[in-house]
DNA sequence: AACCGTATGATTGTATACAATTGTAGCGTT
DNA sequence: AACGCTACAATTGTATACAATCATACGGTT
């Protein structure tokens, strides 16, 4: 544990541990100890604390009393997360047909072409990949729409979910779709019709929901 | 520094700061250290890391490099927050109103009697009182409605929004107002209407958002 | 005078030491 | 056998020590 570098330790830990348990690596209820994650991991207490103060910030993590309780998400609130994109991603689709930049237009395209790219070439953590461009696709709608407190629930919300389980992404033929949604999005945008975008945007959180729902819950 | 108490040094520093932040104390730009808050407040730095760090994860602060630049929030973002919250509240106070409890509704009706004594008596620390109270009736019907997620969401929202300069509660007819519109969406829930309690809550976010445009802005 | 290198100070990131609390097991007493 | 007390183990909260990085200022050299 010498290297000082950009990315701290404490940050890995987080989204380690973030993964591990929204995509049910640790069970609900179950009680994550300081010293034991800090044996596992061959690092001091200091950054395992840091990470769980900043999971339990977001609710993913609850301090009681002794120790930290892991939370998680379930379907529901994947449910509820869909809901609520349905309520606010119009809104924020209309506020980004009239404020998107030609450069972010052309970054959305270009995020659009490389994630198609990686769904055809389906290669080894391609997987990894296709999830990462939607994820800053999906960032780069909410901040196109120039509104700081939409794009901070949004993100936060998508983050969660790209993260619950096994992203519904994962089949080729549900990615192609996904992708084609997006490419609509890019036109909308670029043709700036605020109701065009904001259809384009529902249909495509509409569209997810449906792949979602489809999957098999995996425990009672 | 030596008690240890149920309520630890760094959640009261984290709150400490939040607040100085959101009211405009502190302002956007300014860099935090570490190294001196710890001295300003006679405390190590470890506790003052950890309020740091959960701001940070709260977009309040971001942590750029070299030391945590002061984010905050404007004008602009406490409209946003009312914008979400009419895309959002509506469909909460339809669940709230089918999902309520009896033991709910009568806390709510309690904490909306109890506020309004506040509000009448005007004495010394009573406005916080009458805060207190908004954020708990407030966090309250969220919960009632049974979504984890909608709560996470409105919740974050609305803390920000009471720590936001200058609460528009703080004067005596608007707080009274207020309040009435609390009772409203009380008996729109006790009578489990959902279109009626979407109606009361909906109205309460916009009298709330013109009260609050009508204060005045500080700062360019 | 200009430029380059080094030393120094400030700051964060990590590890460790210490204090306090809490639960529990075990033992003694009745 | 039941109850209570004590001691210990586990755990968190805080302070401090140490390492690494970065900016800056200062001094020497050409």
């Amino acid at each position: 544990m010498k290297e000082h570098r950009n990315i701290s330790i404490a940050d890995q830990i987080f989204e380690q541990l973030e993964k591990d348990i929204l995509s049910g690596r640790y069970q609900r209820g179950e009680v994550l100890s300081e010293l034991r994650l800090s044996k596992e991991m061959n690092v001091s207490r200091t950054p395992i604390r840091e990470a769980l103060l900043r999971l339990a910030q977001e609710n993913i993590l609850q301090e009681s009393g002794r120790g930290m309780v892991v939370i998680g998400i379930s379907n529901d609130d994947m449910l509820d997360m869909y809901d609520i994109r349905l309520h606010l991603e119009g809104e924020v689709a209309r506020r980004a047909a009239r404020n998107i930049t030609e450069e972010q237009l052309s970054q959305l395209y270009e995020l659009t072409d490389l994630q198609r790219f990686y769904i055809n070439k389906q290669g080894n953590g391609s997987s990894e990949h296709t999830k990462n461009l939607d994820s800053q696709f999906h960032e780069l709608l909410y901040t196109a729409s120039g509104s700081k407190s939409y794009t901070d629930v949004l993100v936060r919300i998508h983050k969660k979910m790209t993260k619950y389980r096994i992203a519904s992404i994962s089949k080729q033929s549900r990615a192609l779709q996904s992708n084609e949604e997006h490419m609509a999005i890019c036109e909308a945008l670029a043709s700036h019709d605020t109701d065009r975008a904001e259809q384009a945007v529902l249909a495509h959180v509409r569209n997810a929901m449906n792949r979602m729902e489809h999957l098999e819950p995996i425990d009672g």
